[in-house]
DNA sequence: GTGAAAGCGCTAACAC
DNA sequence: GTGTTAGCGCTTTCAC
């Protein structure tokens, strides 16, 4: 294992001796040097180069009772988890808005229902400031341990209705009106049976995205919905299905992107040509995906690093009113729902034409 | 924000006030509850559940210096981060095997050189026991800088000849043999004139796969070999260079599976059919990738989630080895190059034969 | 076996 | 401005 010598790490005190002044110098120093006249700034700030001090963050979480860390929870059960790009760039808005800010990102992934408990158990322990949390799941306890743990918390999508979403904030995009778009684009192209590929239905993306297909076709022909999972390999069954159940469709909404992938394929195998016998649509613009098929897919663009990035944003900007105000608010009982705080965004979406519909 | 009351959370204090025992013994129990009669130890439990405590890691960490967090750092400058599913895989196995052990995966990732310096500051801050790092790059300044932090390391892939990678103990895949048998895989199928579509060469996975190429082709065509840089992007690229350069070739080794999808859709393009003109092999045996092109990729597979949780298991074993020899071992100048140290470990690799080749 | 007491390294009042 | 001091909540000798 690489790795230098294992000597203590010089303290402030340390530092101090050096530089000969007192600790809470060498503290002030460190912290900004607000307060302390130029010279000794300097004789510090040389004792510090010298000796190669870094801070001890434990002692100083100890008294501060801030950590510079998020934690980010993906609560995704299956295998899916990274596969997803969709994942991949919410983690980037996020990191890149939490460096900008000077905070470590913890991740915590969650592989099943045992892992819920100890994502609670962590986030009460105090080691993050706040969590940011995707991928609920509607009969997920989670939501409840996390409550139960005191610490402010961003959701990524709107959460169901578990325990302790209530009031919850959250970073959401349109879906029903992404969806209604989509749906009505291909209206207006003339197809008139339209299918639905929903996404896993204990989510409330795929419920909102269902909803805005159901807005547009409103007595639409049950055997034209057919629930998927956003997978590739779901899209793909979900389309055999369709197929086989209604072998006269002529258009096909998919939740996602990954999932219209999979359709595409089954409708090429099946001797389907895309747009002209039938026309699909997918969700996210997932770059990788949607301009690679074959033809390259028309779908709902959300900015998914976006998303990232304000979810981490909404969260510190919380964070730091807090401990702005948090001398007079804190004491028992007392909620965070003070004027002020942040609410839930809802980002919109754009139909983007390509070539599938 | 959600998030319920701000009450302070209780301390190892209180629940030795409720139990009516000392701090110690309240201590004993929380950390396993060794040498505490069992009476105690049910009083101290029902004191810990009534109150709802969750030891102070801050505190805890102040004493012991250990964090139970490690650090995973991918060190990748462009937006390929996570579009690559390979980062995502290894993180899974990672994140399952700190699970296990109880640690938490704090994530870094970089951006830029600029963060470069943020990540060695933040690993010598004695945040995290040790850390994992990923995709190096040869001019990369990480390693001096980790190798400063002196925060044990376990490396993915081979680190190239750096400051500090000397004897690093790293978990890779056995890249050159896996490219030699795909190379010598092709040429059994009689293909005589083999390109090659490395990988980005500042890092070595791609030059040891392109090493592999040449032990094969012992004298190829240097018009034969052209640089990518491991995106779809670049394989297209590469590919249309290719065959710009030398339209008689009729086989083609890409260094990964994406590069060769691209590769894939420039071919088919310009009217080559795969596998009967043109014969193709990727590496990685990505499965969302390699099984849904069309047709189907012949792959080297490498195990990478194993490689993840291998490189988790090799760092966590060698902090265990070394908290229990610290008392010997430590201090100043003190290597950690002890006797049954772990060290690296190369993966064998293995060829899916699948269409395409 | 259990308790008392001494810090771990730092920040934040409060004096000076 | 700068130093002194009192903890933050926990683990860990060391007595009993």
């Amino acid at each position: 294992m690489t790795e230098s010598s294992t000597a203590p790490r010089p303290t402030l005190e340390a530092v101090a001796a050096r530089a000969g002044v007192s600790r809470a110098t060498v503290s002030r120093v460190v912290n900004g040097g607000d307060g302390v006249r130029e010279p000794l700034v300097e004789r510090v700030r040389r004792a510090v180069d010298e000796l190669g001090y870094v801070p001890n963050q434990a002692a100083r979480s100890l008294v501060t009772r801030r950590h510079d860390a998020v934690a980010v929870v993906i609560a995704e059960p299956e295998t899916r988890v990274f596969a997803d790009p969709f994942f991949a760039l919410q983690l980037r808005g996020i990191s890149k808005e939490l460096t900008a800010h000077d905070s470590q990102l913890v991740l915590l992934l969650t592989e099943g229902r045992d892992d819920h408990v100890r994502v609670g158990r962590y986030l009460a322990g105090g080691h993050v400031d706040g969590a940011l949390v995707f991928s609920l799941h509607l009969d997920d306890r989670l939501p409840g341990l996390i409550h139960g743990a005191g610490v402010p918390t961003v959701y990524g999508g709107r959460p169901g209705w578990g325990d302790g979403t209530r009031g919850a904030v959250y970073v959401d995009s349109d879906n029903r009106g992404g969806a209604r778009e989509a749906v009505r684009h291909l209206v207006a192209l003339g197809r008139t049976r339209v299918a639905h590929i929903t996404g896993a239905l204990d989510q409330t993306s795929a419920v909102d995205r269902l909803d805005g297909f159901r807005d547009v076709m409103v007595d639409a022909d049950p055997r034209l919905i057919v629930e998927g999972d956003f997978t590739p390999a779901g899209g793909e069954r979900a389309m055999r299905e369709l197929l086989d159940r209604c072998p006269e469709l002529d258009a096909v909404f998919a939740a996602n992107d990954l999932m219209a992938s999979g359709a595409l394929r089954v409708l090429r195998e099946r001797g389907r040509r895309v747009p002209e016998d039938v026309a699909l649509v997918g969700f996210d613009d997932m770059l990788p995906v949607a301009e690679q098929t074959d033809p390259p897919l028309t779908t709902v663009r959300q900015d998914i690093e976006e998303m990232g990035r304000l979810m981490a944003r909404l969260l510190l900007r919380g964070l730091d009113r807090r401990s702005a105000t948090e001398p007079a608010a804190s004491g028992p009982g007392s909620q965070s729902g003070l004027a002020g705080a942040p609410s839930s965004v809802v980002l919109p979406t754009t139909l983007v034409r390509r070539a599938s519909a």
